[in-house]
Formats: C-alpha cells, sequence, structure tokens
DNA sequence: ACCTCCACTCGATCGTCGTTCTACAACTAG
DNA sequence: CTAGTTGTAGAACGACGATCGAGTGGAGGT
C-alpha cells in the first residue's frame, strides 16, 4: 500500500554481527546478564532467530571468547624467546583483563582459531629455542597468565572493598595476612608489577633449565 | 494412635548437612545439575526450606568450594620453605582435581575459613623464609596451582576426546601443537609430572631471587 | 511475469530455574 | 496450657534456554 511503513531493509542477521553484539553485551553488563533474549534485542530481533546462526547460547560464548583472543598481538621473535614469551603473555592477560567477564570464561577448551594461533605460536617459540619439552614450558606460562588474571578479576569486581578490613579485624587469626597481604590494588600499578615479577620468577627459572640442558648433556 | 505412621523424627536439617550433601551431588553430577531443588530431593525436603540456613545458591557454592580446601592438609615446614611450599600446593592441586567442579569456582573469593588459613599459612611460609615481597611470590604459586587445575579439567572432562585428531587434521596450521603439544595424558602420570615440573621452574626462580636478596643488600 | 526454493525470521510454548510469600507444624519456655 | 521461636513447605512469580511450526523475503530459473 501507500503509505506501507518502509519496512527495514532486511539486513541480514550475520554471525559477525551477534559476536560482536555479544562482546559489547558481556563489556557493558557481565557474564550474568548475557541473555538470548538481550542479544535478540540488542539485534534488533527475536531471540528465536539467533538458533539459526548458532546451535546453542554456549556457542555464543565461546565465539566471544575466541574473538578476545584476537586482541593478542603476535610479538615479533627478533628479540629472543624470553622476549617473545614475555610480551604474547602480558598481551594475552591484557586483553583479557580488558574483558573481564573472559575470565569467568577459561574453564573451556580454548580451541578457537584465533587462540590456537596464538598457543602455535608460543610453541614455536618454545621449541625453537631448543626447549626439550615446550610443552612443559607453555603449560606454565600458560597457566600462570589464566591464574593471575581470574585472580585479579575475581578480586576488582567480585569483593565489596570490605575485604582489608575482614582480614584485619581477624588479624590474629591470620596475622601474616594483615600484615603483607591481600591489599592488592594497593599502588596503582600494584597489580602489573606483580604479575611481571611473579612471571619474571617463571621465566628465570625457565631460562635456567634451558642453559642447563644446553651445557650439560652437549 | 497405635499405629501412627512414625512420622520421620524430625531430623533437623543443619547447614553441615546441606553442604556435605552439595559436595557429594556436585562429585556426582557436575556443577551444572546442581539445584536448589535437587539438593532439597536429596535432603528430603522442599526446596524452599534450604533458604532457612543460607541466603542464596551462592552461599551454597561458597561452603562447598570451602569444604574442599578443609581436604588441604597442611605440610610441616622443617625441610624448609621450598618443600613446604611445593607440597602446599601438591596437596591444594590434589583437593581440587579430587572435585573436578570446584575448578569452575575459582572465580570467587577464597574467603572461607578453610582458604584463609591454607592462604596464611603460605604467606607465613614465605615470609619467614625471608622473601621481601611474600606477596609476590604467593600470588605466583597460587596463580599456578589455580591456572593447572583449571586447564587440566578443561580438557580432561570438557573435551571429547577429538581434539588430538582435530589438531592432527590441521597440523598445515598449527605444525607444533600437532607435532609436540595437547596430547597431554599422554603416560599415565603426564599430567603430574608436567605440573611438578613447571613448578619446579617457578621454584627454580623464586629460590634464585632469594638467594640474591640475601647475599646482595647484606 | 510467474513460480519455486531456500535462507532466514518470529510468536507461542515447554520445562526448569532461583527466589519470595505466606501459612503451617513442631519444639521450648513460662 | 499457652506464647513464641525455630524450622518446614506449597503455591506462585518472573526469567531463562531451547524447540516447533508457520511464516516471509528475495534470488534464480523458465
Amino acid at each position: 500500500m501507500w503509505s506501507r511503513p518502509a519496512k527495514a531493509p532486511r539486513q541480514t542477521l550475520t554471525l559477525d554481527r551477534i559476536v560482536a553484539e555479544a562482546v559489547a553485551l558481556l563489556d557493558e553488563e557481565g557474564v550474568g546478564r548475557l541473555t538470548m533474549r538481550r542479544l535478540a534485542e540488542r539485534l534488533d530481533t527475536g531471540s528465536t532467530t539467533l538458533y539459526w546462526h548458532v546451535k546453542t547460547k554456549d556457542d555464543v560464548l565461546d565465539l566471544a571468547l575466541d574473538a578476545v583472543f584476537h586482541e593478542v598481538p603476535l610479538p615479533g621473535r627478533e628479540a629472543g624467546w624470553r622476549a617473545a614469551a614475555r610480551d604474547l603473555m602480558s598481551g594475552w592477560r591484557a586483553a583479557l583483563l580488558r574483558h573481564p567477564w573472559s575470565a569467568t570464561m577459561l574453564d573451556r577448551p580454548l580451541m578457537g582459531p584465533n587462540a590456537l594461533e596464538r598457543t602455535e605460536f608460543l610453541y614455536e617459540t618454545l621449541a625453537g629455542a631448543g626447549f626439550p619439552a615446550p610443552k612443559t614450558a607453555a603449560y606454565s606460562l600458560a597457566n600462570y597468565v589464566m591464574g593471575s588474571v581470574i585472580m585479579q578479576v575475581t578480586w576488582q569486581q567480585r569483593d565489596p572493598g570490605g575485604t582489608g578490613a575482614f582480614l584485619r579485624e581477624r588479624a590474629d587469626l591470620y596475622p601474616s595476612l594483615a600484615e603483607h597481604g591481600l591489599d592488592f590494588p594497593g599502588g596503582r600499578t600494584g597489580w602489573d608489577t606483580t604479575f611481571t615479577e611473579g612471571l619474571a620468577f617463571l621465566l628465570d627459572g625457565m631460562e635456567q633449565a634451558e642453559q642447563a640442558h644446553r651445557t650439560g648433556p652437549g
């Protein structure tokens, strides 16, 4: 009819749009509020429509998580394996922290193309450096990063801030904690330097083992 | 009346019974199937009754998680800080692996009495060993353990076993992964030794720093 | 110009969940 | 025996993930 409401020009929904909007929604409201209905609403469609592009909600989460890994830059290898590993892990951490919800989702297989590409890079780097067991080295580094991010996100956003007081009240039970511990944000860069120092421990140990392996059986 | 149906002797529901049953349910069916209704059913009561003893479902999960930490033995300190830290971390890991659902729940503040007691022990041990920043050392160790458990549980139970084949099919994209990697279970003790070796990296680095600090500024 | 087909959309609906409200039963103290 | 406290439970609410079947638009063939 003459005054037909110009029916929206049917810009077909794509998987990319769904994933991008899911990431945005997660960034803004957190993992607890990601709902198929809410996600659909933001995309101006019905919730059931999403199921044409995606099998389950878990698919959306898997895709969103892998999208985060896409933000992790692959460092150069000129500066040696240690610098490459350090930079990759720092970038990995930074990307996860930029999307705190992702920390909660690290308990699923990281099998997306972006995650695999980064893991492959890490293995290549370590194997190329002559590590006898790149598996162990990569495993240690990845574990450390995952644990760090989870811990930081946990304390930063799930802690009502009362932890310090909570522990100080119980200083008789937990003297060491009350003295040295758990007031993490502390300095502005507290988290970052603590992460870097811990990573240095790990890299030092790895370097030591690598040198021993190079000079030992040679 | 003589033949009164012996109306169940009203053994009042206690918080301990709830937590114990929650742990059992989680062990048997996993975190996805823990429901207030199912939990209540196992306790022969109504779901709403649980809310008398507990404020939300999250409380149940927090309590169940802390119950896991109760299984972590506190090692002796005679053998030095390194042995104590190693043993505490191994016990920590073992307890979490015994209840794989707990790995998924490490993204919440570990503020239960059992968790705090273990953390306090770790801080005490490291501070007593003269570490300049026990916070960094404890943080590194805890992060490593958390990451390790999460990764192992993820691959062991959420992976349909097709990962090896999946990666081998894509050996052109991920050559290093296909060669050295990700076929973790490998030997029977693959996970354990990989964990121990990685932990040794970390402890080596820490030991090195501790010695440098002792001889350096002295 | 017509028809067909298929990628795509959506309203209604199912079963389940966490949680609240309110009424009720059992035990305890006086 | 009664009053109050402690504990229990049914019904119900709103929201969720997911399925089903009926629809809609546009591209391609004829």
